[in-house]
Parts: C-alpha cells; structure tokens; sequence
DNA sequence: TCAAATTAGTTTCATTCGTAACTTTTTTGG
DNA sequence: CCAAAAAAGTTACGAATGAAACTAATTTGA
C-alpha cells in the first residue's frame, strides 16, 4: 500500500461497505479517473470488488473483506512472520485474516515451501503461486469462514511434525488467554498446534483489547506472539510473565 | 437455461473466449441491452465474466469455464444424479463439471444431506446453500483443478460408507474402461469409491469417442453410467456386457 | 545543482453501462 | 376465443468507463 489516499478509500468502504466513485473523487479531492485508478489496484489486491459506479468490500463474512480493516499493519506482521520460514520448510497455517497474508507473502517469496493448513480460502488465495505446495487438512466445511474442523484435522495433522505453526485470534485478556469465536475452530488449533514445536499467533495489536468467548487453551506449546508496535506495555509485561514470546513487526 | 440465446452466447464464448457486447448484439439480431441483460444472467450463473465491453469465460483451467461446454446436457445429468439421493444421506462426490452441478442441484433441493469430496471447488461452490453440510476430504491441493488428492484422502475416506459416490471422468475405451488425465486422482477416485455401495460416474456421451490415458480401474465396484441420450448403441452394449448400468438423463 | 526520467494526476472523448419507460409477443384463464 | 397479464425486447438518456494525450510533481544520478 503506497498511497496514503488508498487507505483512506480502505477506511471508508470498512465504514460504509459501498462508496461512490464520485463521492470518492469529492471527499478526497481528486478527480475520478485517479480514484478509478486506485481501486484498480485495489481490486488487484482482492481487497474491493468494483461495480458499476461503486466501490465495495467483497461479501461480509469473506476474509477478504477483512483484511480491508488494517490492512498495512497485517501486511507487516504478514513479512515478519514469513522471515520464520526457510526454503524447502513445511508451516502449518490456520485459517484468519492474518495468516491468509503470511501464506502468500510465503508463497510469494520463498521456494519449495509446503503449507499445510484447514484453511480452503488460503489454498485459493496462494493458488497462482507456482513455488508452494499447499495441503489442506481434511473435515467438516464451516461455510461462512471456509476453513475445516472436526476429528478429522487431528487425525492428518498427526502425520506431520513441524518447526512453526501460524494461527489467528480474534482476542484476549489475563485470565483465559488467546481466544477465539468458535469452539471447533478452537479445537481445530489445538490440534494443528500438538504437531508444531512452536506457535506463533499473528494478531494486530487491539486484539488485545477485550477477548472472544472460547479459550485457546494452547498452554501446552511453546507460545509467543506476532504484532504490531502498538502492543500496550502492561500487555506485554503479562504476555513475558506467562512465558509467552513477543515479537513486534 | 431458458432461452437459446443464451446458449449460443455460451457456444461463441466456448470458441473465443471473449466476445464484444456489440457483436454478440448484431450476431444474434437483437438490441445490446437484451444482450446484457443475458450476460447478466449467465453471469448470475457463473458460468461467464463480465467486463467493461466483453463478456468472457472465467479463467482457462477453472471449472466454471468448463461448465459452459455442454451446459443443459450437465444440468440434466446433475438433475438426474440428484434423484438418487434422498433427504438425510451422506454422498460422496469427486471433483469435476458434472459433479459440481450435481452437488448444487442436490445442495438446493435436498435436506439435511451431507456432500463428501475431495473438491475445494465444489465446497466453495455449493458455499451459499443452507440446507447442506460439507465435509472436505484432506490432501495434496492441485491449483489447477482445486481438488485433493494422496493418501489423506483414502484415511479420511474410510471414516464413511456411503450408499453412491458420483464421480467424472474424461474418456472411455473398450480395453481400458473410463479413464482419467491425472494419476493422483485417479487414485483419489479409487479411494473414494472404495468406500461406496455404488459408484456413478457422470458424463456427457461426447466423452465416450476417446479415451483419457490414466484407468480409472473401478473393476471391483458396483459401477453406472449417467449420461444423455446421444450415448452410441454399441457403447451401450459394450458397457452392459461389462456389466457397468446405464441411467440416461 | 540541475536536467532527464519516472511517477502521479488531470482533461478530454468516444464507448459502454444501467435504468426506466415503452412496445411487441406470448401465456393463460374465464 | 379473446382479453388481461406476464414476459421478452426496444428505445432513449444521463451517468460511468477506459484509453490516450497532456501537465505537474517528484525522484535520481551525473
């Protein structure tokens, strides 16, 4: 993201969720054929869709329109977290906005990597880059998120053993931890998590502001955390206190 | 597919890929806003893409592009293929056009029936109807074709037995039987249909005229053929001698 | 430091778009 | 059988689009 004015456009649409081209052109005091411009790149990047005299965010419930929401700070814990891989390294990756960036910043710049993930968005989402493999882990289809659940993401995920697992949260706080919106989605973590050494949890920092309703529960792994210099100070002294690592992109 | 308009729009994009609003308009005899209201249609369908002057198919390798090959003959095989299943079952279904119309249509007139397969694209592709749950068999991820394929799929499979899979294919001979392009998946098939009371496999009679290189093998299943009317005599008779049923949409 | 090159933004224009109001054709039910 | 309703198609028009040629601002490197 280049352009300051294309985050404003960005800002806009999570507000409004569809937003005139000429409206654009009047509140930011550009003419129309540059805004146009812009979110034709914006487009590229899959994070609006354009429609005849508008633009707007992908569906709701899409990831993609999700990542239209801090976009810039995801992108730079997206490029630290993809510093984590090696050539020719197998990551497990779950589903969420944050990870869907990591994987393609994988994808786009390192060889020979196999992602292993429940995600089916993120299998699309890497699908035109040649250099990754992607293996999805089987199970029940949750429609809204397209990401897999269920005892079956245990089972294929105990076939592999790896260095770094990628997860998402949607929240936090002292008491229960990391959490997440949904119980099987939980569960789907845990068990990703029992065959990685390391967990990293990619988040922007005003996750930790209020928590979801079910705990991760991840205690058992070697935790630590990627996010953005926003993090608050006492955050972080409770995160060190609980031997939780902190990196910062 | 009401109108033949809309058919023939279909056959000029199969050929060229991409066709200008004007000339669909003075090739088919009738004013452009017809024209893009039609459009307006298959697009609804997925089966084109509308851009600014053109209407064109979606990209190469994507099963929506295939769709639009033959289109009412699939729909009737996938209409067919729907009858087979009552309100509560659990199918299998492989990756494929067919199938992929076979799974909407079934996701859209039945209950409570749960779709097994190893086809990101169908998940996605049946993402929007309520009344069915999807299970993802786990595996390799082919970017191409956004099917799954290697040994995941024969561990995950065997937590089933169904009554049908439905299955495609892309060509039959005599000495080989039908056939399919890829090894991976042709093996995924296998795997599939072990877990099967019956295997289906769906296609249009065109593919009978040549033979794909990879067998599917299907020997020690139950095995039928869904296909339309056009399916030669001799066909017929060859299949009923293998003892492989025959159901004509 | 300054000239050339690149990048960002604008103006212009012919074309395409979607909407609405209108006409023709087809269906349908008494 | 035929009148009313529904469906299919057209015309007309103002708004949106993409492409190209142009201008202004910024970068760069000699």
């Amino acid at each position: 993201m280049k352009k300051k004015r294309e985050k404003e456009i960005l800002s806009l649409l999570v507000e409004r969720r569809k937003v005139e081209v000429t409206e654009l052109s009047e509140l930011l005091g550009v003419s129309q054929v540059t805004i146009r411009k812009d979110l034709d790149e914006l487009e590229k990047m899959h994070l609006i869709k354009r429609v005849h005299g508008f633009a707007q965010l992908s569906s709701e419930d899409d990831i993609n329109s999700r990542l239209a929401w801090h976009y810039e700070e995801k992108t730079k814990i997206a490029e630290k977290a993809a510093e984590l891989i090696s050539d020719g390294d197998t990551v497990f990756i779950e589903n969420g906005s944050c990870c869907a960036l990591a994987a393609l910043t994988i994808a786009k710049t390192k060889k020979n990597v196999t992602i292993v993930t429940n995600s089916a968005f993120i299998a699309g989402y890497v699908r035109n880059e040649p250099n990754v493999q992607v293996v999805l882990l089987g199970g029940i289809y949750q429609k809204e998120s397209q990401c897999l659940v269920g005892p079956m993401i245990r089972d294929n995920a105990m076939n592999y053993n790896v260095k770094y697992c990628l997860i998402g949260t949607d929240g936090w706080n002292e008491r229960i931890g990391f959490t997440n919106k949904d119980q099987m989605r939980a569960q789907a973590v845990r068990d990703m998590s029992a065959s990685a050494e390391q967990v990293v949890i990619l988040t922007e920092s005003d996750k930790f502001s209020s928590a979801g309703t079910v705990p991760l529960n991840l205690s058992g792994c070697k935790t630590a955390v990627l996010t953005d210099p926003d993090i608050p100070e006492d955050v972080r002294e409770k995160l060190t206190a609980k031997d939780i690592g902190i990196m910062i992109a």
